[in-house]
DNA sequence: CTAAGTGCAAATCATTTGCAACCAG
DNA sequence: CTGGTTGCAAATGATTTGCACTTAG
C-alpha cells in the first residue's frame, strides 16, 4: 500500500463492530459518517470492492438487489426476513457428500455455493408473537 | 383479462421451447423480436412480473445481479456458471429435516430457499477438457 | 517524487413508472 | 365503452467511472 487506505480501515473496523452481519454501501456509508469520518459513496464502493477482491470480504447479492458485504469468515450461509431486511447468517448445511453427488449427476464442476433462505427472523418472530397474543387477548375481551 | 396478452403469451411460449433455463429480461426480448414479434422492453418487464404475481413463472436473482425469470416447475436449484454465465438447473438436494434442524437452531421461520452453486457447467467443462488434451498434445510434439 | 487513495461530478446499467394510444370483450 | 395491455419516453436507484487533488511512503 502506498498509501493508509483510511476509508478501508473505516470499512474494516465498522464490520468489526459486529452490529451488523452483512452491509450494503449505504449502509456502509452512513455507519461511517456517523462515526464522525465522512467519506464520499465512492470511496465506500471502491473501498469495499478491493477487500473483496483481497479476500477480505464477501460480496453478496441477495433476492432484493442489492450488493452486500461481510467479513471472510469460516463459510456459512443467509437468512433473508422478508420482515425487516436483516441478514442473518445461517450455519452451513450441506455437506461436501452433497456436492459431489451432484458433481456425478450434472457433469460440472461445483465451485461455490451461496444457499439463501428467506422467512421470518427470530427477532421479527417474537414481535409477531407479541401481535398475536395481545390479539387474542383483544378479541376475548369484546 | 379483458384483451389477450400478447406479450405475456410470447413471454411464455419461448420459455417453454426450453431453449434456456432462466432468461433476463434482454434475453426474453431479443428472443421475442428473433421470432419477429418485436416489443417493447417495457412490455416485456410488465409481462414477466405479472407472470411472476400470477405463480405461472419464478423471478430469480443471482449473484451476477441481474433478474432472471423461470417457468415455475417442481422445486430445483441453479448453478451459474462462471466461464458461459448460463444457468444450469439442477436438483434440490436440501431435505426438511435439514430445514427443520435450521429453524430450530436459528428460531427463525424458514419459508423458502435458494441454492445457487457456481462453477463450471458440463459443456464448458467439455471444451476445457479438449483444450487441455490439445494442450498435452502440443507440448509432447516440442 | 509517485502511485494509491480520495472526493466530487457525471456516466452507466438495469429496472421501473407515467401517460397516451390501442383494442378484445 | 372499458379496462387490461402496449409502446415510448423519461424517471429512478444503485453501481461504476473519469478526473483532478491529496498524501503516505
Amino acid at each position: 500500500m502506498a498509501r493508509k487506505a483510511r476509508v478501508s480501515a473505516a470499512v474494516l473496523s465498522l464490520m468489526h463492530e459486529g452490529t451488523r452481519h452483512a452491509w450494503t454501501l449505504e449502509e456502509l456509508h452512513v455507519g461511517i459518517a456517523r462515526r464522525g469520518a465522512a467519506t464520499d459513496f465512492s470511496s465506500v464502493f471502491r473501498a469495499a470492492e478491493k477487500l473483496a477482491a483481497e479476500g477480505l470480504v464477501r460480496k453478496l447479492l441477495l433476492e432484493d438487489g442489492r450488493v452486500r458485504f461481510e467479513l471472510l469468515s469460516d463459510h456459512h450461509d443467509h437468512l433473508y426476513c422478508t420482515r425487516c431486511h436483516d441478514i442473518v447468517p445461517i450455519p452451513c448445511v450441506i455437506g461436501h457428500d452433497d456436492f459431489a453427488t451432484l458433481e456425478r449427476k450434472t457433469g460440472a464442476a461445483i465451485l461455490d455455493h451461496h444457499l439463501i433462505l428467506s422467512g421470518i427472523c427470530r427477532a421479527c418472530r417474537a414481535v409477531a408473537g407479541k401481535r398475536a397474543r395481545a390479539a387474542a387477548s383483544r378479541s376475548r375481551a369484546r
